[in-house]
DNA sequence: AGCTCTTCCTGAAAGC
DNA sequence: TGCTTTCAGGAAGAGC
């Protein structure tokens, strides 16, 4: 499942062989995950991909119009989510092509970036120049560039469970369940506490841990659990570093005891039940008198 | 505000 | 063996 690290890792595949090419002509099968598929045939052709950025797990693709391109005074990148399954790449017209692939991108050297997505969770869509800096905004801040202050910050008053603040695009962007399972586990903390309970020192081992995590997940090329690959087709490495996602019954690395799952903030979630401490079990809602539940806002 | 449930989708794996 | 059910999960939306 592509979070940050895959993310980046295709990106990076891509930033090599994209920037500089034009779009001669756009080829689509489903097209549900497209927000507005009809654009994206008209207006793509005759632009130029100038640049391949990361958002959190969005892939951006700045395009400049060329003269044969339609509405050429609009600037306007192709947002690219990867969704569950989804994997973005160039590859040679007689190259085979995988199931599942639902848009195909002729470039003017005659190789074609496909899109391949199996379960279809992932999204592409049109954004005008004018809009991108709104669609940035709608999405929190990058983990490997916030500062503690702002880390801090963010969680700072929230009494939802860090796991479920952790998923949150709108809080950090980038962060899935796997990473944010190994971010939790390497800064001892459990999925379930609420991020109001965490003093300084557990929110400085938290940032730090998701930096820890990430980065070396990039070096890594990502986790490839079920079918994750790279632009250029190669699994990554990182799954062998996992020390809760997917560990359930398995000791843990630091002190042995069994790695648990549970479901947290709707998703499973992995841990060391010894080396991070279970929340205090949040008080029951027992109301004293009806009176002061009532008087209470 | 935040939680749970549902929906989208397919394929792998578990259950019978 | 072969069919059926369950599960996985990113994100959004509904309802509480």
């Amino acid at each position: 499942m592509p979070e940050l690290p895959e993310v980046e890792t295709i990106v990076r595949g891509l930033r090599t062989v994209l920037p500089g090419h034009t779009i001669t002509s756009v080829r689509l099968g489903k097209t549900d995950f497209i927000e507005d598929p009809a654009a994206v045939g008209e207006l793509l052709p005759g632009r130029r991909i100038e640049s391949v950025e990361r958002m959190g797990k969005f892939i951006r693709l700045a395009l400049s119009a060329g003269p044969a391109a339609k509405n050429p005074e609009r600037q306007m990148d192709l947002i690219v989510h990867l969704g569950m399954t989804g994997w973005l790449g160039v590859r040679r017209p007689e190259d085979p092509v995988a199931p599942h692939t639902h848009a195909f991108f002729e470039l003017e050297d005659g190789r074609e970036l496909r899109y391949t997505d199996i379960r279809r969770f992932g999204q592409m869509l049109i954004v005008a120049g004018d809009e991108m800096s709104a669609f940035g905004e709608r999405l929190g801040k990058e983990p490997l560039e916030i500062s503690a202050s702002e880390f801090n910050e963010r969680l700072a008053g929230r009494r939802a469970r860090i796991k479920a603040l952790l998923l949150d695009q709108s809080v950090f962007r980038g962060l899935g369940n796997i990473y944010a399972d190994e971010s939790l586990w390497q800064a001892r903390l459990h999925p379930a506490r609420l991020a109001a309970g965490l003093n300084s020192r557990e929110l400085g081992r938290l940032r730090k841990a998701i930096r820890r995590v990430l980065l070396r997940a990039i070096e890594d090329r990502g986790s490839s659990i079920s079918d994750f690959v790279d632009a250029e087709g190669q699994p990554g490495e990182y799954q062998q570093r996992h020390r809760a996602y997917g560990r359930e019954g398995k000791p843990c690395f630091r002190c042995g005891t069994k790695i648990r799952r549970a479901i947290v903030a709707g998703r499973s979630s992995f841990f060391c039940p010894r080396c991070q401490g279970a929340p205090r079990r949040r008080r029951a809602v027992r109301r004293r008198s009806p009176k002061l539940s009532e008087t209470r806002k």
